[in-house]
DNA sequence: GATTGCTATGAAACCGGTTCCAGTCTATTT
DNA sequence: AAATAGACTGGAACCGGTTTCATAGCAATC
């Protein structure tokens, strides 16, 4: 029933998709040559003609073919942008500022989704190179370094959250050990020694990274980490709440907790909560990444804040200046500190 | 320096990009139209024939091109999804179903971010028609009944999330209605009896509808609605930060709060934490939605889940039978309460 | 054995743009 | 005044597929 009534709307209104450049030459008296160029201004076109055309377009409500503009030009004023939508809130506020950051270039974005396996990452990438993208946005992502390198030959690719050796220039991310050192320096500043590190996924590079901000953090305040206090995470809630119970039921004592990132936070702050053990009065918790919910956490959570939607939006930008073979100066993407509740400081 | 050395490489492996479909054919020693016959499977071929342009596919590594293909056939393998962006994890999670629904269809989706603003929810779609999408996918959204109405004559289309008016065949949505009342009676079924009210947005058609559960589930218990008790608010953390805030400097007493959303939730959370209010022995919160951070609020969040990720799955099957004129039929989508722990019960 | 009816296939038209090329028309130079 | 350069413009080729149409080949029918 739908169907049939859909159809028949459909050729009813089948003016709509009839108007051609041809159409517009006839009604403006000049030729189809004339129209193109007056569509992308790639001639100097008599200014009476150049109106008449105008005219025609707006009286007809003139809309080019895409197909038939990609086929001829060979471009397709598209972008691919490969995500990897499980995971954190983050890989998605990257991909709304990336769509931002195309707002009004003409370009339209077309989404893939990696799901961080490498598989589906590699036949997502021919998926969008099929589809004639102009260019390539990959944000985050398991993909060998060796594969982006070759898809780099093909077509202009900007990476986002991540550093790829040999394609610096290409890469936008914020810096991780960045964040792991300014969590754990707050932690340090207001006088906790004991601190216990969740870990992210293993051997992903943000986690690494986190790590060793971590790592030179204590070791600057001229502390030694110790093994027992680093919990091997995946970045989830689930691992930040295994992580606390692992530590209590081991009797390994802390005053504070770095996250790898805010979920991890709010699983570890459940587990406490379980126990009975007060955030931030027992335990302080600081988290990475500073999503929505973390200002809602009871308390407060304090955070260091990477700039995601900042990411997408310079990312997006990049690569269409890359596409235009214009230069992209690079913002600044800094992590920064954001205090909320959930540290406690030591007076003694 | 990128650019260049972009561009250089791509010229080299041009090779990549000519095969065409009469590369093919010399190679096989058949017509084009018969390799076109043999990718399409438009009429029988000879087996002889049909595996030597196999073969020569493989060969040569063909990929039919998109905008050629688009041209002649009319089809664009494309699906256009209209989101928003702005607002809860729960237009995302529909989104990323919608992309689930449509693995191993041949179909691509393409995004676009309506921000639930009018007027760029229309400049989207018309992005999207100007694209040729094959069919498209609304995802809430502000937009008018009577403009969706015209958009469904000029493509097939299908709508999550929303009901419109004389398009219920092609609408999915979960019951918010529902959502609201078994938020209600759960409390009521704790005894509870002065149950808060913290509203969505203004003339937002989901939070009116779990208004209207609520009150159909008050007045089924023999209870009154007392104005006094529901807070307009707009679904955001900090709305039911104020809720609580002003029924409490009101003098207005309750000993639960049905929450709009798990985010509403979070802030009313907060804002008891902030008096020293425990839940749920003073007051007890539910929400609406099952975010994944609900599992983890202190304590965890009782809510009612909306299976949000199975509806972008099943809107996205709808569209790809409803663009080949089949029939779809659309399976169940029914709210659920999550029993956590931020509801107590009155035993006396 | 001639006619009929299918099946398989190639040639050519077509989809709707962009762009090369050649020609017309002015304006400028000599 | 003739030659020349430049600015505009139209015609036609081309992008790479799909689809119509005509035909060749072959089996079945009378």
């Amino acid at each position: 029933m739908i169907n049939r009534e859909t159809h028949q709307s459909r050729s009813a209104e089948t003016v709509r998709d009839g108007v051609t450049i041809d159409d517009i030459a006839k009604r403006a008296n000049v030729s189809k040559s004339t129209v193109s160029r007056v569509l992308n201004g790639t001639a100097v076109v008599n200014e009476q003609k150049r109106s008449a055309v105008h005219q025609a377009i707006a009286e007809l409500d003139y809309k080019p073919n895409v197909f038939a503009q990609g086929l001829a030009s060979g471009k397709s004023m598209t972008l691919g942008i490969l995500t990897q939508n499980i995971g954190s809130p983050f890989y998605d506020t990257i991909a709304q500022g990336a769509i931002e950051g195309l707002a009004g270039s003409g370009y339209t974005p077309i989404f893939v989704d990696g799901r961080w396996e490498h598989a589906r990452e590699a036949a997502a990438i021919e998926t969008l190179i099929s589809r004639k993208v102009d260019g390539l946005l990959v944000v985050g992502g398991d993909i060998d370094a060796s594969e982006l390198q070759s898809y780099k030959t093909q077509l202009p690719l900007i990476v986002a959250a991540r550093d790829i050796e040999g394609l610096e220039e290409q890469c936008v991310s914020v810096n991780n050990k960045q964040i792991g050192y300014l969590a754990t320096k707050h932690l340090l500043e207001q006088r906790h020694t004991r601190i216990a590190f969740i870990h992210g996924i293993e051997g992903h590079p943000d986690a690494q990274n986190r790590f060793v901000g971590h790592l030179e953090a204590i070791q600057e305040a001229g502390l030694n980490l110790s093994d027992e206090l680093v919990y091997q995470g995946d970045f989830s809630g689930h691992a930040g709440l295994m992580a606390i119970n692992y530590f209590l039921d081991q009797g390994i004592c802390f005053s504070a907790i770095v996250a790898a990132n805010d979920m991890v936070a709010f699983g570890a702050r459940l587990a406490l909560y379980r126990r009975g053990i007060r955030v931030p009065d027992d335990v302080s918790i600081i988290g990475c990444d500073d999503q929505a919910e973390a200002a809602f956490m009871t308390p407060p959570l304090t955070t260091v804040r990477q700039p995601s939607y900042e990411m997408g939006v310079a990312a997006s930008k990049a690569l269409i200046a890359l596409i235009g073979k214009k230069n992209y100066e690079w913002p600044a993407l800094n992590p920064e500190l954001q205090i909320r509740e959930s540290v406690k400081r030591f007076t003694s």
